[in-house]
DNA sequence: ACTACATTTCTGGTATTTTCGAATTAAAGT
DNA sequence: ACTTTAATTCGAAAATACCAGAAATGTAGT
């Protein structure tokens, strides 16, 4: 991974309501949630939600699908461990110190 | 890690610059680098540069020791391995995926 | 005390982010 | 076509971040 585009990933779990939207959609697995149900759950305004959803969206760390009249999000899972390898090889003194 | 200090260290490492000083500063290892080297290696005004870094000094992921006239900054390896611990255990599918 | 050096803090300007109500678009049922 | 539901986009305010020159601070040598 590029470190322009880790720099944005991080910057985008870097806000703590993104950090616990994101954690709400890991918590969901591969299935998901709507972002209604995101709104009940965690008591966002829609619009502030929307926006968001959206800047996660951008960096790739969430997808979204429409079913009928919702938007089903989900955590990408496979950008996440990207990222954490990028972490883990660039900024780590050692792999095995952590990998071990 | 909770999941307020995990977002401030995601939004110090979310910045270009400030990721890019805190590679330079891994790439030194623990011997760590002075602000002078930093500003030399990477070009920043130090007026710029000494902003960013105490943005990482306060989320814990670099610390600053006076030797003499200069400030030697080293990457707080352990922290970063504790938020890496964070965004695996807490944003991950499944550990066993990345872990194996 | 004076000078040089290393870095921070002050200051101010510009840009971006965050927030959220209101208006709008999209989809589905009646 | 009309209504309801689901979510986005618009618009505008407040807060925060970013940048960098100038001034101040701390440290060491002369």
């Amino acid at each position: 991974m590029e470190l322009e585009q880790a720099a944005k990933q991080l910057e985008a779990l870097g806000n703590k309501t993104r950090l616990t939207i994101y954690r709400d959609l890991v918590e969901a697995g591969r299935q998901g949630n709507t972002v209604g149900e995101i709104n009940e759950r965690l008591d966002i305004p829609p619009s502030t939600l929307s926006h968001h959803i959206s800047k996660l969206v951008q960096t790739g760390l969430v997808s979204q699908e429409r079913v009928s009249r919702s938007l089903v999000c989900s955590a990408e899972f496979e950008n996440m461990e990207s990222l954490i390898m990028f972490l883990a090889s660039n900024c780590c003194a050692d792999d095995s110190s952590i990998w071990g």
